[in-house]
DNA sequence: AATGAATGAGCATTCATTCAT
DNA sequence: AATGAATGAATGCTCATTCAT
């Protein structure tokens, strides 16, 4: 892949997820990406393949950023208390400062069906939720947490990422929201539910 | 409204609640609800003014539902404690028996623009997050629950929400998801997270 | 035909009017006609057998208004002059007075197409200009107006009609008109035209 | 706009005249408009925002070529009883050149309405009636025409404009009809009319 | 005599995609 | 590499008409 192909490739992105996170995923159609990137919409085509590998380039680049600004600030913590509050507290900034894009996998997500029409059921756990397991495992190993069997491990899991993205969505409707605060208050919440 | 006209609408209800339920907002078209329906486009054109008084009619009865569901089953309670706990566990047998209802108010509410096609940001708090509040409220007045400012009251019953509807979009992909064990988890998690 | 179906008829028949009066040709939809006269759509169905049949019954109740107005006033005239003058005089008041009626035929009447999408083309110069010809052509045999070929004559009776015609379109858009001076006026314009 | 860009516009306009002129303006749909181009439906969506915009560049091509037509031929006349007879002349010879733009015309001012369904009443007197006018003022000024006042101008130059377009509306159905005769007779009519 | 219900064809418009240039 | 042009299927909606009750 050319330079310029993916000069492009990431002008198109970058359009698309602003014009998704701004008129829904319903409203952005490739004809108004392109007017907004001031592109003829045929250039959106030569690129990709089709619309769903536009998308499933914003939800990877996405993904890939995630991971980037999460995984060292977690390894960079010594006792799993640590570890938690740093997942919850960078989770929630980097949210705070990629609001577009966040919003846009969002809307891109919710949508995805597959080629029957059936809603589109990835399954993310073991990416998404086996790292946050990981962290109360360790936690529950040293003592610091309390007890979780698999099951129990995994609702809390699953209970800490929907408080993330539950946040995000706030975020939607709520941008003047005070994310330090939530923060906090989230800190609090799960400390005191996972502890022994 | 006559007889026949309240059965119809309420079969054209059903019929829709299963299309978007099954093939998602974007792909339930009149067209695709009157073919599952196996009526003619036009019946819906008739009973209903518009798609979206008939889509508002869908997120009017489910929360109406929803109520009549969990409202009593709080009041029948004592103590702030059960109360929360009732909270819990009502509103996952709720979702759990009324599986396509949710999954279809899921799509709608998510796909809702205003007509400059900026996302509807019609605010439930008030509506759905006070009554959590209160609860909480209570309990701390009681000394049964740690304490709590405005905020972090407000943090708290998101949470809580985010809990139940995230576990509500889990159910979409794993049907077969132990709602039992579910409930108990959850309980336990905000039990731990509300005491004093 | 029973009294009840005469009735009917005719309440239907004015509610038609009023509606393509004022709202015109294309937005007067059996549906919109129903509503204005607070009965079921099929009622006119009932009574019509199409919708063709209700707008020709509004066209052929006009032209007996019209003439039951117009032809003994005419009629009532001793000389040519005088009924060229009470032609236009007694046409523009009955218009003035059967505003919506003769607006509403206008609309029907520009409206009207044959099986095959061609334009309407029913030739009523025989029934309309021949009347006014044969005044022109008494008036010319009596030496008071000028010499009329049968060309002549008939250009001469369509320019009247058209001034008629024409004033009744402008009564559309300006319905504060001065009909009587419009009266005076058109009168000596012909009286001119037409002396020898 | 290319150069091709302005082909297309210019035979769909074309073709929509064809359609609308042939079967009237209730019938010449887009579908209907594109099968007699020969083109698909999305062709004429895409060249043109809307129907209204097609239909409304309909309108304006006719005043600017009438426009064109008619001018230069006032302006090269010395006499206003020239300029009147010129006047008369070469509106029914524009016409007699122009028929189906000209039918297409008068279908789409006769249907257009605002959109609370109000008949459009857009006042073009003082565009269309004015130049009459001044041609009256002058005659009268000059001493070859009779006295106006305001009014009787105005009532005189709406029957004149009435006569050309009821001769339109005359050759919609009489296509036969000969011009040249039409014209010598108006010509007659409206001298003798305006005479001192 | 009257109606509510239903139909199905037709409407303008939107859109992802294709393709010649 | 990029584009403007074109397509045709799909969408929400309207409407005259039919029909059982």
């Amino acid at each position: 892949m050319s330079f310029i192909e993916k000069a492009r490739r990431a002008q198109i992105v970058e359009c698309a997820i602003e014009t998704i996170a701004e008129v829904g995923y319903a409203q952005a159609s490739l004809g108004e990406i392109a007017k907004r990137a001031n592109i003829s919409k045929g250039v959106i085509s030569y690129h990709f393949a089709n619309k769903e590998e536009l998308l499933e380039q914003i939800t990877f680049e996405y993904y890939m950023a995630w991971q980037a600004y999460i995984v060292p600030r977690i390894e960079a913590q010594k006792s799993p208390k640590e570890m938690l509050q740093v997942y919850i507290e960078s989770n929630l900034v980097f949210v705070d400062e990629n609001r577009n894009h966040v919003f846009a996998v969002i809307e891109i997500v919710s949508n995805k069906r597959t080629a029957d029409g059936k809603r589109f059921t990835e399954d993310h756990d073991e990416t998404i939720l086996l790292p946050i397991e990981n962290i109360l495992t360790l936690g529950m190993q040293e003592g610091v947490f309390r007890e979780f069997t698999k099951t129990s491990a995994r609702v809390m899991a699953s209970t800490i990422r929907n408080a993330i993205d539950g946040f995000t969505i706030k975020l939607m409707s709520k941008p003047h929201l005070d994310v330090q605060e939530y923060i906090r208050e989230l800190v609090i919440i799960f400390e005191k539910s996972t502890k022994k």
